[in-house]
DNA sequence: AATCAATGTGTACAATTAACACAATAGTAT
DNA sequence: ATACTATTGTGTTAATTGTACACATTGATT
């Protein structure tokens, strides 16, 4: 059944979808105090992205959204266009069982970033694969083709996104504190902050909220939790923080 | 002659390109104090961007150089990819002689800018095309498909850019005075901005030499003339000029 | 009850940005 | 020639923002 599947899958593919164009999607989330990536493991075959291809009548973007979908289980998820891969020997390597079919073709590939909430995420491998899990992103494995590069330009759209847009309302969960912010930060930066000049910083532009609540249970000083004001995220998150000009 | 040309490219292109893809410039240029766009007009059609397609061993960066060079007669141009654009409806209202023919499938377009010296570029129509000609971006007509929409973008791409790099060195001729540097800025940012001030942060990045020479002929008093410190104005461009983390 | 390690709050100084004023000067008008 | 005009060159000051710190508080542990 699913060997039928997959050959449908691999032969037939040029039926449902475009040839020649395909999407990686580089999926964040954030659990024990690490950036974490989502990635496939192919039967007997290396790492890669979890990706897709984008049907004939399907935008982009709803591509993506379905590709979201079927790894995570999640609707609703913070997706970013990044970058679109097109050098023509970006799948270096590449090994089809039939040169012929629509899938060992030259592949441009547009790619995605993905902010999501760990403990929301149900990893599902796609047909092609027999695992998936997340990964510290300080210690992925090699992956194939371009992936390593894809992945690494992600990490940079979001650092560069940090600096204009608010961030954290995809990645925690409802409640956090101060300090799993200032964590979150610190892990996309990959640099130390100072936690009183953090905390300024954040609050000054206005989307928190603190809660009466205190988070306890840890080792020490019980933490304030704070909330998301969403209509402020949400506008800070469409005019941008700030500009230079 | 041109004819067949043109017959062959719409029935044969799908031997040449790839299909379902296409790339689309919009391609900056800067004079009379106007930010300038370069644009084609169909024979008896509307006006778009120049575009193009991307050939099967090409790399879509080549492309956009291939087809910046093919429009401007210019190579070495600064060019970015800003976004691509994958809506199945983008190309609204597409109209072509045979429904079969590979240019009339459905394309995703893969948005570049580029920034180009307004005087070195000798517009060239392409086969398509009856007329290639400079627009100011606030006149400009109304565009086929999407085209507005991916202007637009690329507008904000740049100004967004202008926040952490440097600008000039391929809009501006070799010398030019402070005051013309700020009608660019200006005209980017669709803003007045402080000539003072201006000149301090700009001169504050340290990229510009200012030259002995003073620019004549004015009605008032001379103004200096600047160079880019081509050194120091690569370096910015490369490492970004600040970060708000 | 003392200790530990993390949190809450604040202050002083430096750097950057924003607002603004006056002198110099290349052409133009008389 | 002389005065005029619009523009350039060069500040200074005040407000805002960023950086580097210090000390008191507190929940769990010993």
């Amino acid at each position: 059944m699913e060997t039928k599947e997959l050959k449908n899958f691999i032969f037939q593919g040029d039926k449902i979808y475009l040839p020649h164009i395909s999407l990686d999607c580089v999926i964040f989330g954030f659990h024990d105090n690490e950036l974490k990536v989502l990635l496939l493991k192919w039967k007997e075959g290396p790492w890669c992205l979890p990706g897709g291809f984008v049907k004939h009548d399907e935008s982009v973007d709803d591509s993506a959204i379905r590709v979201l979908r079927e790894r995570t289980g999640l609707k609703n998820i913070y997706l970013q266009q990044f970058h679109t891969f097109g050098h023509p020997i970006r799948e270096k390597g590449k090994k089809t069982t039939d040169p012929k079919s629509w899938i060992s073709k030259r592949f441009i590939s547009i790619g995605y970033y993905a902010l999501v909430e760990f403990s929301k995420v149900d990893p599902r491998p796609d047909i092609l694969s027999a695992e998936c899990k997340w990964w510290d992103v300080h210690k992925v494995p090699s992956l194939i083709y371009d992936h390593k590069q894809i992945m690494s330009k992600a990490l940079e759209a979001i650092r560069l996104d940090l600096n204009d847009h608010p961030i954290g309302y995809n990645l925690l969960p409802e409640k956090f504190t101060m300090p799993e912010l200032q964590r979150l930060y610190e892990t996309i930066l990959d640099e130390k902050l100072d936690r009183r000049n953090f905390q300024k910083k954040i609050l000054a532009m206005d989307f928190l909220i603190r809660l009466e609540e205190r988070k306890t249970g840890g080792a020490h000083k019980a933490p304030f939790l704070y909330k998301f004001d969403k209509k402020k995220y949400g506008q800070a998150l469409k005019q941008g923080l700030k500009s230079s000009w």
